[in-house]
RNA sequence: GUGGGUGUAGCUCAGCUGGUAGAGCACCGGGUUGUGGUCCCGGGGGCCGCGGGUUCAAGUCCCGUCACUCACCCCA
């Protein structure tokens, strides 16, 4: 027997709604907010994630789905949303038009880890970038829009965790300053060599031996140049005025080179050892990067995954699956021809309908009419066919009326107005 | 890549210090030859993850292996 490859999994339904529900409600307040579908390929130029990624991050180092392709093009599975959003920025010229350019993605992502609790190879999230500018009232838009998405989506117990890394005027300094420091720490070999390719990522250390050596590190937050220091002023201005509460987080890094200035991370406590929900941040050094001019950009990813089980965690009630409203139980072959024909009307009017097949027992059919949660079951046999009626039963009540066939989909409609 | 836990019916699991396979739920049928939910009765379904070893005898003990899972690293 075949079974799903390691990490992923199958969405099967009645579950699949919840996904899509959600999936719905995480982006909606950002499309209410002017931001426009973009949809790009799932995989694309490995070079593009390398430079766009990083070559120094686990992402890109170690965790890509990679192969060539019939024409000897080296293309991946992306690890990611941004790079190949911005990509198809740069590549169609949107940044030509009213800045910022506003976009949402949603879609599967995939990365090569060992699976665990709300981990997965295959992972999907939900996309929004903000593209062009590098107002601070945008960097406070973004948190908003994901904090009410979190909310849309049914959450309450999460937190916001915030701070700023810098950018390009402050950060080589301050990296310097950090790995200075961290050289006379005693730590393991990985660790040391991370000191020197990403000094910032070992404040992030979730170990509690670590952490204490860590307590005196010098901090981004405090080696902020003017520019940065205002603008991260201002992010939390706004964000106050918006009424998004948060938490300052001066020891997070995320795994991805780009970000600069803004970064957070949405973590919610239900879900084991993976607590982040979403994250992103402010990326200015991106397209450039990528070759493009320089445009500075803000978005975050939020985990659609992730926000299931934090639903679950929470106890958030399942949503529910459309419901059959009427369902039929035709007796014998005429009456399954006819009642064919009756489904087809009833549905082409806008009402959820089922019926039995297989020419299943009448005890059997009825067994289904209930599973089923239709509000009515429409029985035809032999006497009603003959007597040109069918039976409408109310399955709440009990009660059952002898319905003319002619009228049966306008009564059927009026009943469940 | 490293470490822990778990693999028995479609699902959740029981099966003691070894003695030849069970429950609940689900599904199908019957009780009610044209009526669901509750109840009662019946039925289908298992190479006990796979391979080897110990033993008169292995679901049970030992070794290996694979899968799943949790955690480290890292991230959504």
């Amino acid at each position: 027997m075949f079974t799903a490859p390691k990490g992923t999994y199958d969405l099967l339904p009645p579950h699949s709604e919840e996904f899509l529900a959600v999936r719905a409600a995480l982006v909606a307040p950002a499309r209410l907010a002017g931001y426009g579908y973009i949809e790009t390929p799932i995989f694309e130029d490995t070079a593009l994630f390398a430079r766009g990624v990083g070559e120094s991050t686990d992402v890109v180092s170690k965790e890509m789905y990679t192969f060539d392709d019939k024409g000897g093009r080296s293309l991946s599975l992306r690890p990611e949303g941004t790079a190949g959003v911005m990509r198809a920025v740069l590549e169609h010229h949107l940044y030509a038009g009213p800045l910022p350019v506003k976009l949402w993605a949603a879609g599967p992502s995939f990365r090569y880890e060992r699976p665990q609790a709300g981990r997965f190879r295959h992972f999907t999230q939900v996309d929004i970038e903000a593209i062009g500018l590098d107002d601070p009232t945008l960097d406070a838009e973004v948190l908003a829009l994901a904090d009410d998405g979190f909310r849309a989506a049914g959450l309450t117990g999460f937190r916001l965790l915030l701070t700023s890394l810098g950018d390009a005027a402050c950060r080589p300094a301050y990296r310097k300053l950090l790995q200075e420091y961290l050289r006379d720490v005693d730590l393991d070999e990985d660790t040391r060599r991370r000191v020197e390719l990403n000094p910032l990522r070992v404040l992030d250390d979730k170990r509690a031996q670590v952490q204490e050596q860590l307590a005196e590190a010098p901090l981004m937050v405090d080696h902020l140049c003017a520019d940065c220091a205002a603008h991260y002023d201002v992010v939390r201005e706004r964000l106050a005025g918006l009424g998004v509460r948060w938490a300052e987080a001066p020891r997070l890094v995320r795994g991805l080179d780009y970000y600069t200035r803004t970064t957070f991370e949405f973590v919610h406590d239900g879900l084991g050892a993976q607590s982040a929900i979403g994250g992103g941040g402010r990326y200015d050094g991106l397209s450039a990067l990528l070759g493009g001019p320089d445009l500075p950009g803000v978005g975050w990813a939020l985990g659609v995954d992730r926000v299931l089980l934090a639903r679950r965690a929470e106890g958030v009630p399942a949503v529910e699956s459309t419901r059959c409203a009427v369902f039929a139980v035709p007796l014998g072959e005429v009456a399954t021809a006819r009642l064919s024909a009756v489904v087809g009307a009833l549905r082409r009017a806008g009402l959820a309908a089922d019926m039995a097949y297989g020419g299943r027992g009448l005890k059997g059919a009825m067994k289904s009419a209930d599973r089923s949660g239709a509000a009515y079951a429409v029985v035809l046999g032999e006497r009603d066919l003959a007597a040109g009626v069918a039976q409408v039963k109310d399955l709440r009540t009990g009660e059952q009326q002898a319905v003319d066939l002619d009228s049966l989909v306008t009564t059927l409609q009026e009943k469940l107005q």
